[in-house]
DNA sequence: CTCGTCACG
DNA sequence: GACGTACGTGACGAGT
């Protein structure tokens, strides 16, 4: 649209992309790539080069570009340095596989034919700023790429920003939103209230709240610094008086150069469409097969065949297209005879069933999928049914089926083949099926629990996700067959040939995940993580969860209907001192009851705008009985009706119905790749949070019962998290009390408070109990104050001194948050990686993630710890008449005939107070403690 | 389908 | 008195 037009001017739009935040996004979205033929680390190139596609591909509607240019950092020392030396001082060293990737980022962008600009001496920021004041000055509009806000001072007239990752445009509302002020007046804002990440001092106490409320009032910073004596408030007037100079400093920090030389003109910037001859090599060097193919396609010329590559096999999954010609339907012996051999000849298949449930103790099988080669895949549909539901529709099998036993009889010696491997995508879901059929499928690979452990915190690792990210294809969503809601129909009355497509896609899905994932497992070194923490615990968990434990409907029914009588009374009287009837089950009423209608103080609205609620917040109203008695009794009696209803609908009723017909019992599912930590998830039902801590949902656990002749034995880790805590940062002190088998939180509290043992009182230990969990999970003096109900400052008064005391802790959690930043993830004492992706993130993001990493290590040592006695455990107590039933992160519960408890108990505990050996020594004994009972509550 | 709430370790 | 904050989960009912 402006090829006749000479000069950069009017009509004129210039695209300014922040290449440094590019770089970064790209390097922490993607697992830590590297070029396969010599190992070259290529994971940031590779989102960049993704990135620019993408952006070029969304740029080409009628509100195109006509310049555009990639601007980046040229090096961390600039003129900011001379005006204040600690500027940016505090930031992280570069992970060392970022470094040598810029100078490839640059060359990406000059392959895509797109101008690249760096100076020396200058931030890319300031470079942006110059450009974007002379393109709006020649009377162009501006749009620059990035969500950094110290960019922000550039919106105005002509020039907005646009947040890539956000898909958002930001202008003068957004920046108002963001700092209170008009774009304008940013940097006076920014002066004020300092920078924590590039350490720009500002005005102690002072954050961007306070500053823009300051600068609203006297219009600008130098009006403000004149004027600071006239501040009412104290502590701003000093922070103001006393610090004129730093903010006058921070300013020029803050304040972006539009001066910056620059030795090419606007008009070179002109967008150019990439030259196939110069940007395919390119991609083709670095290796990027698929973007390489989709760059060719959309440049419509042929992608240049790769060098032929050392693993050849591994290649092959991303060249080849995903096509519904390469599956069949197998329903023939023939046919299906042909298979078989095809598995055997190649020694591995990948391996999927369809069934009518997602309830494996429920469903039942309506087909196979198998694949052995990418692109090539059968389904074979056994339990097909006719009608979609009409009138007619008839329970009787679809014709042309092979029978199921014909099947099995094929599959079995193959699935049950020690040479043949079988590979699935969630192998446990599969196993149970099979094994419910009387086929053991062994050995087993699974890519989900392979991409767990290669991107565990990274992303989730279900089949879809996993292909849209690793194969850039987009599985047919199971959705199109069955439908949802109400509305779907389970899977045996889904058309064959509709089901061959879908089916047989997710078996050639898997396959080429494996390919894919195989040789990268090793180079992730999470090969041991995988076969020792991962994989082998598929069969174990197959088997506790198809064994379920027994729950007495009877027990629950009962208490239900007490629940039920209890709670109608409760209502009434919560109506009655409402004034009038409504939902009590609804926060939103019952804020505005209590707030509103009855004037109890101190109602806090959260973001939806509804007051909040919580137990926290209804106990404190209990205690207001002098100045509002009504509303102090309703908080009291809604505490009570919550704890019932909580009881009733997630417990008591909803438990009943999870009872299998067939079976009697209870049969949860674990999820192994759930948690990003490693520790399991209990679902359908979540049999990890059975009540326990108060005094009647405690009951619900006499519900859980052993049959007649037997016991249910109850084995947990006693404090295992603070004893790796000790073990990981070494204290002294920790370790000498866990050896001796003291108290620890007592010891804790002595230590801390100088309180000899013999005079500790529950209320001290009780505070030291607080502060060790609180290390636990990454302290700060704001959770500590809120968790005891004390002063935030007393608070931190202990978290200080018992820093002082264990100054290892301390250590510990500044050298975790140091890895994490270094590596973007942290790491059990086995092996196990939690990837922080969030952890070099600006803004309150980088608070969570630190925390996390803090717990991950600790929280995650633990869960390997019980994975590993679990995974023992089958062969441990094979002479015994017992099952292990249930797991819930430190507990084991056991059912075993009650002549053979007390060997269970002594087996089983040796197991697990040894599973962290031999591949980690702790410096801490870890012990088990153990009871046991005919119920869950009498064993515990 | 998201939110608030609350059960567990 | 910058922000918002203990870590990790799953299930329920209400309300959109």
């Amino acid at each position: 649209m402006t090829g006749d037009q000479q000069g950069f001017g009017k009509g004129c739009h210039l695209h300014l992309i922040d290449g440094s935040a590019f770089i970064f996004r790209a390097y922490h979205a993607l697992p830590p790539l590297t070029r396969k033929s010599d190992g070259l680390p290529i994971g940031a190139v590779a989102g960049f080069c993704n990135m620019l596609f993408r952006y070029v591909e969304g740029n080409k509607g009628p509100d195109a570009p006509t310049h555009v240019a990639v601007i980046f950092d040229h090096s961390s020392k600039t003129f900011r340095n001379e005006i204040y030396p600690a500027y940016k001082a505090n930031r992280p060293e570069l992970p060392e596989d970022l470094r040598p990737q810029f100078p490839l980022t640059r060359d990406a962008t000059r392959a895509f034919n797109i101008a690249c600009i760096e100076t020396e001496g200058y931030e890319a920021d300031d470079i942006i700023a110059t450009l974007s004041c002379k393109a709006r000055d020649a009377g162009g509009r501006v749009t620059i790429i990035s969500s950094d806000k110290d960019l922000m001072q550039l919106i105005g007239d002509g020039v907005v920003m646009f947040d890539a990752m956000k898909n958002k445009t930001i202008d003068r509302d957004e920046v108002f939103e963001k700092f209170g002020v008009a774009p304008e007046r940013v940097v006076d804002v920014q002066a004020l209230a300092g920078d924590s990440v590039d350490n720009v001092p500002g005005a102690p106490g002072i954050g961007i709240k306070t500053a823009a409320l300051l600068i609203t009032e006297y219009g600008d910073l130098e009006t403000l610094l004149d004027r600071a004596g006239e501040i009412k408030q104290p502590k701003r007037r000093e922070a103001l008086v006393n610090n004129a100079d730093l903010i006058r400093v921070s300013k020029r920090l803050v304040q972006l150069d539009c001066e910056t030389p620059l030795d090419f003109s606007l008009e070179s910037l002109e967008v150019l469409a990439p030259e196939p001859e110069v940007l395919l090599p390119f991609l083709t060097e670095m290796e990027f097969r698929t973007l390489t193919k989709r760059v060719a396609d959309s440049l419509k010329v042929a992608a240049p065949v790769a060098q032929a590559a050392p693993e050849a096999e591994v290649a092959a999954p991303e060249v080849l297209p995903f096509e519904a010609a390469g599956y069949e339907a197998v329903t023939t012996a023939e046919a299906l005879a042909e298979w078989v051999a095809r598995i055997r000849a190649r020694g591995y298949v990948a391996f999927d069933t369809e069934t009518t449930s997602l309830d494996e103790m429920r469903a039942d099988l309506v087909g196979i999928s198998l694949a052995v080669e990418a692109g090539r895949a059968c389904y074979i549909p056994i339990g097909h049914r006719a009608g979609g539901g009409d009138l007619f529709a008839s329970d009787s099998l679809v014709e042309g089926q092979l029978p199921l036993a014909e099947v099995l009889a094929a599959l079995k010696p193959v699935l049950e083949d020690p040479s043949i491997l079988k590979i699935g995508q969630n192998m446990k879901y599969d196993a149970k099926i099979m094994a419910r059929l009387g086929v053991t499928v062994a050995p087993i690979d699974d890519t989900m629990l392979m991409s767990y452990a290669m991107h565990g915190g990274l992303h989730n690792h279900g089949m879809d996700e996993l292909s849209e990210r690793y194969l850039n294809h987009r599985p047919i969503p199971i959705k199109d067959l069955i439908g949802s809601g109400k509305s779907a129909v389970t899977f045996d009355r889904v058309a064959v040939a509709d089901a061959v497509k879908y089916a047989a896609e997710d078996a050639d899905v898997t396959l080429r995940l494996w390919q894919l994932f195989k040789p990268r497992l090793h180079r992730a070194q999470v090969t041991t993580v995988y076969e020792t923490l991962e994989r082998p615990l598929i069969p174990v968990l197959a088997e506790m969860e198809m064994h379920g434990i027994q729950v007495d409907r009877d027990t629950l029914s009962r208490m239900s209907n007490a629940f039920a009588q209890k709670m109608a009374g409760l209502e009434a009287e919560i109506h009655e001192l409402a004034g009038g009837p409504f939902n009590v089950g609804s926060p939103k009423q019952l804020g505005e009851i209590l707030f509103d209608r009855l004037g109890v103080p101190g109602g806090v609205k959260g973001k939806t705008g509804a007051y909040a609620t919580g137990a926290d917040v209804l106990e404190d109203i209990t205690t207001l009985e002098d100045s509002q008695p009504q509303g102090a009794r309703l908080a009291a009696r809604l505490l009570d009706w919550r704890q019932l209803s909580k009881l009733k609908s997630t417990y008591t009723d909803a438990l009943q119905d999870h009872i299998n017909p067939e079976t009697g019992r209870v049969h949860t599912s674990y999820s192994i790749a759930g948690a990003n930590t490693g520790r399991l998830a209990s679902t359908d039902p979540n049999l990890q949070n059975i009540p326990v801590r108060s005094e009647e949902g405690r009951r619900i656990r006499e519900a859980f019962v052993a049959p007649e002749g037997r016991v249910l034995v109850s084995l947990d880790y006693s404090q295992i998290e603070l004893r790796i805590l000790a073990h990981v940062a070494g204290i002294p002190a920790l370790k000498q009390a866990f050896e001796q088998g003291h108290d620890i939180h007592a010891m804790t509290a002595s230590e801390m408070f100088n309180v000899p043992l013999d005079q500790m009182t529950p209320e001290i230990r009780r505070q030291a109990k607080a502060i060790n969990f609180g290390v636990i999970y990454g302290i700060s003096g704001f959770g500590l104050a809120r968790n005891l109900r004390i002063p935030r400052g007393e608070a931190q008064g202990f978290i200080d001194r018992y820093f002082e005391r264990f100054p290892g802790i301390r250590a510990y959690m500044d050298d975790t948050i140091a890895f994490a930043k270094a590596h973007g993830y942290v790491q059990t004492l086995f092996g196990r990686k939690i990837h922080t992706p969030e952890i070099n993130a600006k803004g309150p993001g980088a608070g969570f993630a630190k925390r996390a990493a803090i717990n991950a290590p600790i929280q995650g040592t633990a869960a390997d710890v019980i994975r590993r006695a679990m995974i023992r455990m089958p062969q441990a107590i094979a002479g015994l008449d017992a099952k292990m039933l249930l797991q819930v992160h430190d507990e084991l519960l056991f059912e075993v005939a009650e002549a053979d408890a007390a060997a269970l108990t002594q087996a089983a505990k040796e197991v697990m107070e040894a599973a962290a050996a031999p591949a980690v020594h702790l410096s801490v004994p870890l012990t088990v403690e153990a009871g046991q009972g005919q119920s869950w509550s009498a064993a515990h």
